[in-house]
DNA sequence: CGTATTATTGCAACACAATTGCAAAAATAA
DNA sequence: TTATTTTTGCAATTGTGTTGCAATAATACG
């Protein structure tokens, strides 16, 4: 059974502090004390299979963590994420919600929709 | 100005050869004996800028290349890309259009969309 | 509360992907 | 054919993510 650790308790802090998603570098970079890096990626695993945080691939393949603000329980991430070219923030809008079809016999899993340019910050 | 050299001309076809977005592992993998695996990268980097092919991040970080066969000249790649989970191969689903919008400021470049799950082979 | 159990952590080592500098080679221009 | 400039290969380096294992911390249970 999990264990709420130390560790596990300020990395998920932290992340639900941040306004955008962010990346384990980032995370290593700011709470650099806390942990080692490789307890930081056991951490994210750990919180990902509780649902706790979601994964998000930016443009550029980098892998980047959130806590979805609008979801409750069940995460649909079915709204488009913007990620920014010049700040590489990565924002969710959620007011967007996309629809689709899939071809016969195509096994629907999770959905993934980036739109990249410049968000209004660096504008 | 770009050169058409071999490499580039031989990894341009075994990407237009292929049915399904290739990494760069892939293209190392079959096309050992052409090159060096740097030049793969700064070839693959090249063809990206002449926008001869793009690029596709898949939902685990990887990126593919592809040329888009539905396109003729200018690129929008604002249809889905299928991952499958299993034998990890993208494929675009032309028949997919998707619509959004962006908030006010944000200014568009590219959009990314990716459905994971299972493909007719794998299922 | 104290002890036993089990998950978690840190460290070192490893595997792999990607980048950089620089001299040699290849492609194009003249 | 020669000169110019891009491209390539090689070696070295950096970055990212993973694994094994002993030490440590969190929880369960008496």
């Amino acid at each position: 059974m999990s264990r709420n650790t130390q560790a596990k308790k300020k990395i998920l802090e932290f992340i639900q502090g941040s306004p955008q998603a962010v990346s384990h570098a980032a995370i290593f970079g700011s709470l650099q004390e806390l942990c080692d890096r490789v307890t930081i990626y056991r951490v994210l695993e750990r919180l990902v299979n509780e649902n706790k945080i979601h994964k998000i691939v930016n443009v550029d393949g980098v892998i980047n963590y959130a806590t979805c603000h609008s979801c409750t329980n069940i995460h649909f991430h079915n709204h488009v994420h913007f990620s920014c070219e010049k700040c590489k923030a990565i924002t969710c809008l959620d007011e967007n919600e996309i629809t689709f079809s899939l071809p016969p016999n195509y096994l629907f899993k999770e959905s993934f929709f980036t739109v990249s340019g410049v968000c209004p910050a660096c504008n």
